[in-house]
DNA sequence: CTATTTATACATCGATCACTGCATAAAAGG
DNA sequence: CCTTTTATGCAGTGATCGATGTATAAATAG
């Protein structure tokens, strides 16, 4: 690891005294770019070079604006997170069981790792980053931390659905989340190999078809046949 | 692309005349050395002197044994394949019917990427390989070919799953197959992360909990919402 | 105006990248 | 023996890596 860098702390944009020239690019128009191209060529394929074109500023005002390569790409995944958390988690929020919570999770992120509404760059940035291989320990940590969140997010969906009484008080919340986690990280490899949306649509669907099976119990579906429910 | 590669010929080992001084290292170990290297820290993040340094050799010796590092990662590809390919696939071969066939695979899937009887690397070599973002087109060829191989042993089994009579005759295989190959993928990525064999192992069982439900009609389950199209 | 502060462009840093030239050493054939 | 063939060690190739030093340009504060 070359040097430490600050997390992202948002650096309060108006606390600045403002006295020299001021900035002549976009700070948040610079931090997109750089994003996407991370997202698209991950953190060692991608060059100062790089970025300095797709951010179209020089190697100073990129260092005198993000310290680092490794502060860079944590604000980029910060970033990132930010804009494109909406996509992936809003119906998942907004839905009232925890087998429709999780579909619409797994749903919304085919849409999303095939490009959203608009042309977003194929895969999820956090998944298939492969910063932290061997040095870069603390950009590791984060990128670990950030795919962790996920789990996060649906085990407390699931326990929460425990007591709301729409999930069996036998059910494994910790194994059920690990494999809807699975399945999405999966989706980002098949995605980032041409997979199109209807094949991850098509995977979500299949994922859950298992749901009245499992989320009673999942000791008993090993090989006897259980009632084809629904 | 540096220079273009030949694909691995196997190098008919006894057609060699043989007059100078023969080698001095083991060419399979040093390739069996680099094969490791290469699963663990992918191909960008390896360098020559990495190589070089676990394979015990010098730089000259490694370029007039292996040409250049994009043919020394192609050849560690297919070391990796022919020398793996048994712990992953042998039960799935010798299953009787397709669903025993996918949970072999999914369950001794979770038991190679978890470091196998010895201590493998964890994760997948063909599965997270980030060759090809860029450039390296012909290695990310390569490894997307290598990937696609395991999609097809999968469809195959489950067409001749269908004229066995093992599956009904309107499920859809290639959906099918790619569902066992994504969760497969993601069980890569969680191996990577840290994930142990037992939550794989759970993840494998849950994956195929609605095997029933689906191999019969996968056109039932989405019951609270249509499918938003593309 | 001047003074101060800051952004930018250009050149460049040492380190490392994949890769190679060269001299030497060692084992084979004749 | 000598010659041929090949492997090895070491230094070094140009290119690129992340990151900086310097000088200049520009904008604000006083």
């Amino acid at each position: 690891m070359k040097n430490s860098f600050p997390m992202p702390t948002a650096s309060s944009p108006s606390s600045r005294p403002s006295r020299g020239r001021p900035r002549e690019f976009d700070r948040q128009t610079a931090l997109a770019a750089a994003t996407r191209l991370f997202w698209i060529r991950g953190y060692e394929a991608t060059s100062i070079a790089d970025l300095t074109d797709v951010m179209g500023i020089g190697t100073k005002s990129l260092y005198a604006a993000f310290s680092s390569k490794d502060a860079l790409y944590a604000e980029a995944l910060q970033y990132y997170y930010t804009t494109y958390e909406g996509l992936v988690w809003a119906r998942f929020r907004a839905a009232s069981t925890a087998r429709e919570a999780a579909l619409a999770f797994l749903q919304d992120s085919a849409i999303a790792m095939t490009g959203g509404d608009c042309d977003l760059p194929h895969g999820c940035m956090a998944t298939l980053a492969t910063v932290g291989g061997e040095g870069h320990s603390e950009l590791g940590e984060l990128m670990r931390a950030t795919r962790a969140g996920g789990f996060d997010l649906l085990k407390a969906r699931f326990d929460r659905a425990k007591s709301d009484g729409d999930l069996e008080a036998t059910a494994d919340t910790t194994k059920l989340a690990r494999f809807v986690q699975t399945v999405q990280s999966g989706m980002a490899i098949r995605a980032r190999d041409g997979a199109d949306r209807a094949e991850l649509h098509a995977v979500a669907e299949i994922a859950l078809s298992g749901w009245d099976n499992i989320t009673g119990s999942i000791d008993h579906s090993m090989q006897s046949k259980p009632d084809p429910l629904q």
